[in-house]
DNA sequence: ATCGTTGCAAACGTTTTGCATAAGG
DNA sequence: CCTTATGCAAAACGTTTGCAACGAT
């Protein structure tokens, strides 16, 4: 299960704006931004890893481990890499500040962190399709709870569910359809 | 893993509000709530269900599978119900609108509904508590979001991490004691 | 030469299933 | 009596681990 369509287009996003912490200069590429991390930290820079960095942002897409592994080549094939290698390997990127993960319906769902805004989601109950909105009085608002609670707020995951624009139309269509019959 | 306090405690709480739709009286018992669920759906009222549902609403707090199965009867006792029961019911428990879930670090969490008022949660990553808040602002606030995508919203999750009160005072407390050495 | 990394296989923890038996309506 | 519910054992799910071989620094 839980593997369609997703990752392995085209389009390449320049980094625009770190997430956090450190001088991390505004114009380095994810590729560079995680050797700087492996350096860092003593960790090694491996094919293994370069080809996942690429991979990952060669689109700009959600995906979980399963979507991304389906797209890599096969066992025995060049540039493989094995199942716990690409767990390990997101993991790290969540470390390295390149991705940010959530959780949905018990599978870990990773994007893009490095050179993209925060935000939030709104989640096709229908699709399973995930759009993303940027809300700034969120902020705000979380700002404000976490005081009157004294909790000193780190990040937060909101999920909206419910049913997008397309989905609703196309009940609207087969409900029509139902009418007439 | 993931089995330690909650669940087994006294206070008994009343049916306040219901949660949506239905001609439900707000005085019903979880219990008989559930009941009349059964019946309009042509399921059967039995042992462990009803000890279930006893169980669970006997006390308010967050609990997962593992702590509610933990504070029931063992295996060969009176009122033993297995775990895949365990399951069930409690996935029943929540399509009858008794209970709500969530997901929390790859497991599913579950809390009151029936008969009491939504909210969210900040959620520390020290202690792993949970505490509620109820915000109104953030109903307007995602009715807003999702009016500007044409989405229907059903519901939402929010779980804000950090560090609570307590952890935090704790974290104080440790740092001045390693200054001092 | 060292020590982090990989792939393999096998395990993990949580939840679900198939099936024969039990029991509610 | 008919059908749903239960308990058991075993599977499924996504993910993680131990370990020997490998490879970056």
């Amino acid at each position: 299960m839980a593997s369609d369509e997703p990752i392995g287009g085209g389009l390449d996003i320049e980094g625009v704006e770190a997430s956090g912490l450190g001088a991390v200069s505004v114009s380095m590429s994810p590729l560079e931004r995680f050797e700087e991390y492996l350096q860092s930290r003593g960790l090694r820079n491996t094919d293994q890893r370069r080809f996942l960095v690429e991979r990952v942002f060669s689109q700009h897409e959600h995906f979980d481990a399963d979507q991304l592994i389906d797209q890599l080549p096969r066992k025995g094939h060049a540039n493989y890499v094995s199942r716990p290698t690409v767990y390990r390997t997101l993991k790290e990127f969540v470390d390295a500040g390149l991705l940010r993960s959530f959780e949905l319906n018990g599978r870990a769902i990773y994007e893009h962190d490095y050179g993209y805004p925060p935000h939030d989601h709104l989640h096709c109950q229908q699709c399973q399709g995930l759009i993303e909105f940027h809300n700034e009085e969120l902020k705000l608002l979380i700002a404000e709870v976490a005081k009157q609670h004294r909790f000193r707020a780190i990040g937060h995951r909101l999920v909206v569910e419910g049913l997008c624009d397309e989905c609703l139309k196309k009940r609207a269509r087969s409900r029509r359809q139902q009418d007439r019959v």
